[in-house]
DNA sequence: TCTTGACAATTGGTTATACCAGTTTATTAA
DNA sequence: TTAATAAACTGGTATAACCAATTGTCAAGA
């Protein structure tokens, strides 16, 4: 993520955060220890407790020390984001709060978007698709042209919440998408419902539109339910 | 926002690109030019610019200097709730995009809601409507009440990522419900709108709850399009 | 005139040291 | 035991300095 040496002291840090080796409302310890701990200098780990301060994970007091937060109460979108790139975990709730999410913003972009787009955009999906159509056997250029696809469908939508809520996610997304295309058939499958869903925009079709999206996301839907079918309430997004 | 020298300079700063003193692709004074017009030390304003780095703001290359990203792009939700914090203006298309999604996100929770709230979760909704009634006049406690009360309902339809997205909204919420609230039989209609819907929501009447959420978005949506009607494409969110 | 090469100035990255003003803790005196 | 006091520690801030790499300048050479 960041570079430099205030870089991966932040990530350090944060990640301590996350993982609760300093739990919430725990007290960090001082600059001077933990320049000392990262054999820096006290300014590396100012930098990196500012943009903690900054994120909501920490809270300074001055002349007591820096305490830490409750992210997750008061935390926002990123926070989770961040959360779940260092847990590279996810519970079952956040889990459905997220397909159910995306469910309802995305089938009303894809109406949307059907009203709304372009010969140039159009063209540009059907690209994509060629694309992913040449790289079947390629999870990770998979995991970019589905995002590409699905972000580039929200931007016709023309919803700019939407769009960058969607683009908030996009450091978690390939913990999905690597483990999802990575299932038999479903590349293949995948790519089907796509073209259908296309060709329902580029005949500027809201409902059918609509539908397909449906389609392409429930087909998501259920290949997930299907693999983690028994899990416990924490899903692992290892790859 | 943020108290304290370094953070005094980072809100200066962050106003100065977003009000494009600094325009995207410029590059920055260097830290030393800065520190010298903010008469403080180097590492003031070098926390400082981490922190606008980490907001996507700008990138920092060593030997070179610190330009300015293109944040509306590449940025985050958060991102643009800053950016609106700042102009306190907000172009129509970003309002429509706004209003438009909660009207997606919320009806849904609304139905969602009616399903799970429990009988503590209904009182709360009822405090909290009690509190709006004895303060018809005060427009700051119907804001905070406002927020309070779409932001339950969606916590009890239980989708974290739609209760983080409306929270990511915290900052700037009062722009849009001071001005709400302060038009003449706004908070005693609206009123009346809400215990509409927590009456739904108590008998757990998904369809009605889902309904009443609509009705009551759609009124304050009215009253945001007569208000605008024939501005301008930016709407100032001045109070 | 145009290119090239060398050198100086500038930039962000990093460290060390120091002082301040409060807070916390330990110590001491009552 | 308690209260007053002093010492130690904390984050906030500033100054000075060096490094490595880039950029700009300008003179020498083609």
């Amino acid at each position: 993520m960041k570079t430099g040496l205030p870089g991966r002291i932040l990530n350090d840090m944060r990640t301590d955060i996350i993982r609760e080796v300093y739990p919430i409302g725990s007290r960090l310890p001082s600059e001077r220890e933990l320049s000392q701990k990262y054999d820096a200098s006290r300014f590396a780990v100012r930098e990196a407790i500012a943009v903690l301060a900054q994120g909501g994970f920490v809270e300074t007091h001055p002349q007591s020390g820096t305490y830490v937060r409750d992210f997750f109460k008061f935390g926002s979108l990123d926070t989770l984001v961040q959360v779940l790139r260092v847990r590279r975990a996810i519970d079952r709730q956040t889990l459905e709060s997220l397909l159910n999410f995306r469910h309802i913003t995305e089938t009303t972009a894809a109406a949307e978007a059907a009203l709304r787009i372009t010969e140039d955009e159009s063209e540009h999906l059907s690209e994509n698709l060629e694309r992913k159509k040449s790289h079947l056997g390629d999870i990770a250029a998979l995991s970019e042209c589905d995002f590409d696809f699905h972000h580039t469908i929200i931007g016709i939508s023309g919803n700019t919440i939407s769009r960058l809520v969607f683009q908030s996610f996009k450091p978690i997304y390939s913990f999905f998408t690597d483990f999802f295309y990575s299932i038999k058939g479903v590349p293949e499958a995948s790519l089907k419902l796509n073209v259908k869903l296309l060709a329902a925009l580029t005949h500027h079709d809201a409902a059918a539109s609509r539908r397909a999206m449906e389609d392409t996301l429930k087909f998501g839907e259920k290949k997930v339910y299907e693999a983690i079918k028994g899990g416990g309430s924490v899903i692992l997004l290892d790859r």
